[in-house]
RNA sequence: GCGCCGGUAGCUCAGCUGGAUAGAGCAUCAGGCUUCGAACCUGAGGGUCGGGGGUUCGAAUCCCUCCCGGCGUGCCA
């Protein structure tokens, strides 16, 4: 409808600014419904922007505008010029009404687009690391990271899911260690030093306690599922493994079940990935080598006290950084930039990286580096989330990784269940801290949910459909109604939200804020609940067979839209609650 | 110190490339179930859009500055 109104104006646009013998380009006018009812169903401020140009008073231009328009096509009832230079028009009540059958007849393609032409799009996120159960943070970015994907795919593109782990850094290895001080002290053959002690990072440690030698990392992960797995591997294994180092089979036995329990919660919370991309994949594969190699050619790294770094000021960065330690062993700036380059060079005509804030510093210096090596690095993109906090009685949890105190994802979930914890986590927009209020989401009530508002929407165009059923009233085609019968403004009211859909699908996935379907859906279930609850004045099944048709017309058209938004979101769209 | 992100109703937050009288949910208060699902609906109160300056027909939105909060600023990942 929009579009198509659009379409008018451009012309009206071009044809005035032809007579006035103005040979540049029209303006990038704004053509928006306005919050005001009595401005019609769109306002238009093209001649407002022209006024300075053709150095005429903007209302005259807007008059102008407007007879040149006409009815554009038919589409128009009345068109006006209001305050300062505004145009507000108002649509036939037919150009809204012809929207119904044609959702109906589009079913779930409404609002589907080809946008992306089949281009093809990385979506990496999540991507932590296997050293304990996902948080809550780590849960946002989940249902970011999938959700964005979801609009691409909605929007034509071709996408993948990226899961991109690190398996070979000093993370790893403590935690291996961290398993085997577990494993040691429970076969009695080691220390391991109290909670408080572990807290208390001003004290020193003793060499021993009660006679056994402390072997904890000091900056060891503390989580039960630590000594969970140890545990299991003295049930299995007994004391053969008291000389292995806990960089061997430790780690890679832990990195085994964490990696298992984090793709439960994933599966859990209706995530999938495509790809997991394996960080050590790139030392073997010779790609860091051929990295520091292809920067070294374009003058780019340089050797200092000892290490090896990026001349990253060269590229307009404000500092240099390491890239090879002292050691010998890389930072994880190196892999980073050398998978960077992997994804580019794997045909991905746009890669989207979802992260957290605590994660973007080094963005920059990913993308230039992936750029001075030859490639475009226009195509690589970054979405920053900020964190979640947990509320609980008005206040904040406090959570930390080490000291595992942070609230996990398997916890929230099950405390709201999938449905809930991705309308909650979709909710904000991502640059926002995300607050999430316990007592609410433990709260039995969960009737003030919005999540389940939307739902309940999406169920009663079931109940009514079983309530036709019943009543032997079959649900009419797209060709089986006449929407001229919608004449009431609550009707035409929804009939303009359901207009919206596509344009708002559009937006959300070119600025990558999936918030919006969740307002959006929150919008239209606010009208549509009411014309349901409003059965008084008007019911959708009546005597009048005509016009029940009509309205069961627009039961299905709401019900294709909120069924399209739910998908989006990855949430459910039951027929009953 | 510097960088990034936030500051909008009591609380949690929307507000589209600058548009007309700033919105929603929760909370509070007052109402509504013999009728398509009350997991709902109707109504009320509640705001100096952090402060100050600027840009212009017009600013919550853009620019400058200050204040407050979060994160970062490692040869940690």
């Amino acid at each position: 409808m929009k579009d198509q109104l659009a379409h008018h104006i451009d012309a009206a646009l071009s044809e005035l600014l032809a007579a006035a013998g103005d040979e540049a380009a029209a303006p990038d006018y704004t053509l928006e419904v306005p919050r005001q009812a009595g401005h019609g169903d769109f306002s238009c401020n093209a001649a407002m922007l022209l006024a300075r140009r053709l150095r005429r008073a903007p209302r005259a231009i807007a008059e102008q505008l407007l007879e040149r328009l006409g009815d554009a096509g038919g589409l128009l009832e009345h068109g006006e010029v209001a305050g300062p230079g505004f145009i507000n028009l108002r649509c036939r009540p037919e150009s809204w009404q012809g929207l119904v059958p044609s959702i109906v007849r589009a079913g779930p393609a409404y609002g589907r687009c080809d946008f992306g032409q089949g281009r093809r799009v990385q979506v990496e996120f999540v991507s932590a690391n296997p050293t304990g159960p996902l948080s809550s943070g780590h849960g946002r970015q989940a249902i970011l990271g999938d959700c964005i994907a979801r609009l691409f795919d909605y929007c034509g593109f071709d996408v993948t899911r990226e899961y991109y782990f690190n398996d070979g850094g000093r993370q790893m290895r403590v935690l291996g260690e961290s398993v085997k001080a577990r494993y040691l002290e429970v076969l009695g053959k080691a220390a391991t030093p109290s909670e408080a002690l572990l807290k208390d990072s001003a004290v020193e440690w003793p060499e021993q306690i009660d006679g056994l030698p402390v072997v904890f990392p000091r900056d060891g992960y503390q989580g039960d599922y630590i000594r969970d797995i140890a545990c299991r591997l003295v049930d299995e294994r007994g004391e053969a493994l008291i000389d292995e180092p806990g960089d061997g089979e430790f780690r890679e036995v832990a990195q085994r079940e964490i990696f298992a329990d984090i793709n439960r919660t994933l599966d859990s919370i209706g995530i999938h990935f495509d790809v997991h991309f394996n960080e050590r994949s790139l030392y073997e594969d010779g790609k860091l080598d051929e990295t520091i190699a292809d920067l070294r050619a374009k003058g780019l790294v340089y050797e200092a006290e000892g290490a090896v770094w990026l001349a990253s000021q060269k590229l307009g960065l404000d500092r240099d950084r390491v890239v090879i330690k002292s050691s010998g062993e890389p930072t994880y700036l190196l892999p980073d930039i050398a998978y960077h380059r992997e994804k580019l060079r794997r045909g991905f005509d746009l890669v989207v990286d979802v992260q957290g804030a605590d994660h973007i510093e080094q963005f920059p210096f990913v993308r230039h580096a992936v750029g001075a090596l030859g490639y475009e690095m226009d195509r690589i993109e970054l979405v920053m989330h900020q964190f979640v906090t947990i509320s609980e009685k008005n206040e904040r949890v406090k959570q930390s990784t080490r000291l595992a105190t942070f609230v996990t994802v398997d916890e929230l979930v099950s405390d709201v269940g999938t449905d809930v914890f991705r309308f909650f986590m979709i909710e904000r927009k991502p640059e926002g801290h995300l607050d999430f209020d316990l007592d609410l989401a433990k709260d039995r009530n969960w009737r003030k949910n919005p999540a389940f508002y939307v739902q309940y929407a999406h169920a009663r165009t079931y109940g009514i459909e079983r309530k036709a059923k019943a009543a032997d009233v079959a649900m009419p085609g797209h060709d089986g109604f006449d929407p001229g019968r919608l004449v009431l403004s609550t009707e035409i009211e929804l009939v303009k939200k359901l207009g919206e859909f596509p344009e708002m699908v559009r937006r959300a996935t070119e600025i990558r804020e999936p918030h919006h379907v969740a307002y959006y859906l929150r919008d239209l279930a606010g009208l549509w609940n009411p014309y349901l609850q409003d059965g008084q004045q008007h019911r959708v099944l009546s005597e009048d067979e005509g016009l029940s048709a009509a309205r069961l017309g627009l039961v299905l058209a709401v019900r294709h839209v909120l069924r399209s938004g739910l998908d989006l979101l990855g949430i459910a769209a039951p027929e009953r609650m």
